[in-house]
DNA sequence: CTCATCCGTTGTAGCGCTTCAATCGAGGCC
DNA sequence: GGCCTCGATTGAAGCGCTACAACGGATGAG
């Protein structure tokens, strides 16, 4: 025992150890580990147990190697910092569980060359497909561009019905609509669109919705403010802005493309005597994010359902994958409306 | 052509293809891809040139298989949701990419069952090593407890030195300190502090930093505020409790745990006359969020070098793997001051 | 001119596993 | 008893790549 055989392999156990250890081929312990019903019930135990003592685990290389495919997807996320993008993990990792399936992720930041160079790395994988978001046409023409038709890709939040690609997206100007009716429906009938640059698409949208239910409402354009960004301060300063028509009964709804931004105009307006959220203007937000439950008074919102887009985008690739007769398709799902306290009467 | 040998092979195109069309053998092409300076100048440019033709994408369980070890690391996130973990994915990122190594992601979402889950699926990997963020002694017990000593393995913003593992940890006492000091460097002498349940650590390691500058400062023990919470509905209730003892000048500087807690306190001081945030009272945060520096008065606030912690992280982690004499240390990083608005004189 | 050197290149043995055809034994049936 | 069937088990052929030893030809020294 003190010489040759003796040398220490500190390598962790390979399946041709488990198989020793149990008296079967490896073949049997190779059986266990993915196709449980081939083995009878005794030699199953003796390996299970072997598997234990030993402490394996199996080698995830070579058993995609071996099977020639891995049993993960790739998801590629262009913003940590906003909840629907958790949310859209959270229901990729739904889907995946019930395909037995693991999610990667990895955070592009946004960045083109990023995302770019993360679809690349889980074509290394050969994981069995991609989901990636976008926020921007620019990117999904760049992506288009490039990706060579090799594996799979199904793109989330942005819509593309062109057929290039699976697409699964929320519909902004349907949660715009959504947003506006409410207040329509309240009583509200001197209502503003709050919403930041046209360079954003979700904006625009948004707005064009808003504009459709004061159309259907024959009620007169009204005017729409547009300040430099959707963050919480942009919306304190047109908080500001508004107290005068909102105290004169020019304005008595907003509507705002984001949650920061009606909380910094709740947060505004709270301060000028008299103005009260609800009673004097109703204010409802959109995202459903912190800022909006998490608030004073808290604001009404449509929530966008992330956790489904998620989901629906990893069915939609399993599909791709697995059925023949494929076709892309381009989803999109309608955003819902939370009451709080900002729009009640 | 129209025969047998004209089977469509739509399998992606291996490294024998390369091999073949730049009539070179196999050897090349592998060394062309790991060892560029290995390769005659001529010949790596037809390699080249093949694998562009080809499209030719090397399959990487194949490579860490043959190589014996992956390039790749684990960073499991307890959650999504918070900033602080985003900067430490991000400076784990920066890390990685330094030693040429990529990071794979998981979230946990704070859940032990999940957290498991992925350290395993890390194991399968066979990743270099594993990092963990905890937010939890009790998480870090299980883990300990569980983890059979096989891969690396670093606690990321938990303290422990005991060890048996590497650690690096943010300094919460120094941050509770560094607030304190700041409002007390600004002649600020009747000093609060408010801060969440204790049952969460940092905040009772927060609070205890800042009673250790009451003290240092030799002023008489203040009485501290502990809301339910740490979000801005809390801090709003703790504002307007606060604002008498405020006018009559019984308080004149808060310190909060959070900045969603600072923010909510602003805003409700805010809209009572004559208060006036910073002239009448001075108002700190902790962790330079997005509500510390979007609001209507900018606060101050304590930053936590979150991806300075991933960053570190990281390289211990890379040591433990690399060097032989590696010795498990436990490093504390110490956060900034971020001197806004709010604390002004 | 011969021999040692050196660099670029190549053949090939695995890496640890899955899979599939082949094997074995135990019944079941006529 | 002989023959067939069927489930459990196994041997061995790769999966696509890396690493390493071996090779060949060019160069320079002696």
């Amino acid at each position: 025992m003190s010489d040759a055989a003796a040398r220490e392999e500190p390598t962790s156990p390979g399946i041709k150890d488990v198989a020793a250890l149990a008296g079967v081929s490896i073949a049997s312990v190779s059986n266990a580990l993915n196709h449980r019903e081939r083995v009878a019930g005794p030699t199953l135990e003796r390996i299970d147990r072997a598997i234990g003592m030993l402490g394996y685990i199996p080698n995830g290389a070579a058993r995609s190697l071996a099977a020639g495919r891995t049993r993960s997807i790739g998801l590629v996320l262009s913003d940590l910092g906003n909840s629907l993008f958790i949310d859209i993990a959270r229901g990729t990792e739904r889907a995946a569980d019930e395909q037995g399936l693991s999610v990667v992720l990895a955070n592009s930041d946004g960045k083109l060359e990023r995302e770019d160079r993360y679809v690349e790395l889980f074509a290394e994988t050969r994981v069995r497909g991609v989901l990636l978001t976008l926020n921007d046409a620019s990117h999904f023409r760049a992506i288009a561009g490039r990706h060579a038709h090799g594996q799979p890709i199904v793109m989330l939040n942005f819509h593309d019905d062109t057929g290039r690609y699976c697409t699964a997206s929320i519909d902004n100007e349907a949660g715009g609509h959504l947003a506006a009716s409410h207040l329509l429906e309240t009583g509200r009938r001197r209502i503003v669109f709050v919403g930041g640059p046209d360079t954003l698409q979700p904006v625009t949208d948004r707005r064009a919705g808003f504009r459709r239910a004061l159309v259907e409402a024959s009620l007169a354009p009204v005017d729409e403010i547009s300040p430099a960004w959707v963050n919480r301060s942009d919306g304190w300063q047109v908080g500001r802005q508004l107290a005068d028509r909102v105290l004169n009964g020019e304005v008595d709804g907003i509507v705002a493309a984001s949650d920061l931004l009606a909380a910094g105009i709740v947060q505004a307006l709270s301060e000028i005597r008299p103005i009260s959220v609800p009673d004097t203007v109703s204010v409802i937000g959109y995202d459903n994010n912190q800022a909006a439950w998490d608030a004073p008074i808290p604001i009404s919102t449509i929530s966008q359902p992330g956790e489904e887009l998620g989901y629906v985008g990893a069915r939609l690739l399993v599909d791709e994958v697995e059925a023949p007769d494929h076709e892309h398709r381009a989803i999109r799902l309608t955003p819902t409306l939370i009451a709080r306290r900002s729009t009640e009467r």
